[in-house]
DNA sequence: CATGAATGAGAGTTCATTCAT
DNA sequence: GATGAATGAACTCTCATTCAT
């Protein structure tokens, strides 16, 4: 594939996406996303055999995307309190978003697949993610800025929490209150005074 | 449309629970239900006029019978930890069930449907067992069997961990020693010693 | 057949009446009646196999009726003219007339069926119309209030310009000034001072 | 919906035209236009979304050709008398046709419709028809050929006479002498000698 | 590479007709 | 007689996929 083909494919996963974020998984057909490219019927298989290749490399940009928007907000100096803080936030707002989401899509499609452990990417993001809150935590403690007794588990339950909290959030709503209250749930377990 | 045979209306119901189990709820075609239900192509329209409709009443009659279960598991005299115990192991059973589990036809359901607020049986149910929660702990508390400074609070936590682990078990996989841990997390958060 | 029945057949056959005036003869079904009829599907074939012996039927009584009307009105005593401008008067009026009338049914009905000449209802229906205009003519001439070379051809005449002024009110749509103005030049056409 | 091939666009229309020529408008089904075209299922959906949309372009194809033969018949050098003749004789032609003509198809679409009097094609032929009558009679009456008093009012008279025979012979039969006596009764009040 | 017409499988839906009660 | 549940044929419409250009 030439480098005209990259763009081309480039620009039917940006366009796909809108169409996964609008419809969700499953109920996307080769048809939707053909119409909303503007490309012709054939074109498309070109590039693509099936929604659901389409929609694996959706999420690779996606997650690749968001790795660096997760090492970009660390880099910036700051104490350990403020970092998670901010990590916080940052799921919050996410949680939030009921716009231009992939969510319900991702939580489709990983229904609808048996996706080996390894290759699973909800899994691994929510892995490192939990490492990267553990290693928060534990510097947190180190400073005595927060206080923790099994750091690993706290940071594996923070996740889960984020966890109900986004799927609550599409499915039954959730209102902003209400994240902040788990939040300071959270931060009032780790000895975090606001 | 009538009633016509409410046992017909029954048996329809209960095979195209075992669809959605099998499909989510999304992908799931008036065909397939008449094929399970061996039917003719005409006489589940007798009954019912969409899959939606069929999903509706599958999930009523699902919420009926778990409003049973529940009620059930509590008239047993116990001890409240031992309650909260088993309610938790009745949770974390249907939490890693893969089979016969309508968790996430249910998902895929509310992903579709802007459902008014108070008829979203999720959110009801939601609620319903954060009070219970709620009720369990604080009796916990008076018998300084547990301990806990806001039960509210932490009853509404333990449901968004367990949501958490739920769509974590449809989505990536969750064995059941991460249950048990994070189970254990909540439960040594309260004081209890097993 | 006994007496119960003729009165439920009368019912289905009144009943059905409106459905075919309400949606002409081809599109008609067999629910359509059943559901307007209130009565239960195997019931109406109890009584009637098809849309088309219903129609025969409603057409049967529909004419029936019709001969009544028809000398009914020729019984008063008037001048010749009068009894003619009275037919042509009942004539607009039925072409009009865009509520009630199972003109389109009944053209649509012809449409299908190969119906023998001679069991053509609308054929004697015209055949029987055209003989009495013929004897209204002739009276009127022999009384001298009419002039006419050709009785017959004239009767025949306008009983084609009846019809074509009925087809056009079903089809083009026909206001009271065209059917009034085509009336009078009939009349002018026999020397009938208005 | 693009034009795709506007050469296979043409052929579905002249092979619906078969196909509304021999079952009317109501009864045909897209089925039975993809089944006379011998296309695929899908195929026809290229081109039109339903039978009122093809039966549309069937028409407008239809009068346009019309329109041609029209103005092709006048352009001859005749007698005014020749030319009126002429046209009646087509008609007549017309009338008789039992194949090939779109005429009860025609009245069951315009039955179904509430179409705008000013798109009514049915009657924006008879008015075009009724003015060129009106036309030839002037012309016949300048040179004496013919007599007329209202040449208006009886080319509109002629105009009836013509779909009062058009639609009998569609629904009761008439015979090739009943058009004639009914031609030669309209020639003879118009004072023409054959 | 790209197009878009064409195909045919498959899902939705309606209804005539039958039949057990 | 009467009912209405049940069946299956027939139609409508959509879309994945192919293929000639």
């Amino acid at each position: 594939m030439g480098e005209k083909s990259a763009q081309k494919r480039k620009f039917i996963l940006e366009t796909a996406r809108k169409v996964f974020v609008e419809k969700g998984y499953k109920l996307v057909t080769m048809k939707d996303i053909v119409e909303a490219c503007q490309i012709s019927r054939g074109g498309l298989y070109l590039y693509f055999d099936s929604t659901r290749e389409i929609f694996q490399e959706v999420l690779r940009l996606e997650t690749e995307e968001a790795d660096d928007v997760f090492s970009g907000s660390i880099k910036k100096d700051a104490t350990t309190g403020d970092i998670l803080l901010l990590f916080l936030e940052e799921q919050k707002k996410e949680l939030l978003r009921r716009e231009n989401t992939l969510t319900q899509a991702i939580y489709e499609f990983y229904f609808d697949q048996e996706v080996p452990r390894k290759e699973n990417i909800l899994r691994k993001q929510f892995d490192s993610a939990v490492r990267i809150i553990q290693r928060l935590i534990e510097a947190g403690v180190e400073k005595e800025e927060l206080y923790c007794e099994d750091c690993e588990g706290t940071a594996r339950n923070i996740m889960f929490v984020l966890e109900g909290l986004k799927i609550a959030a599409q499915t039954m709503g959730v209102t902003e209150e209400t994240v902040d209250r788990e939040l300071r749930y959270i931060l009032h377990g780790l000895g975090f005074e606001e």
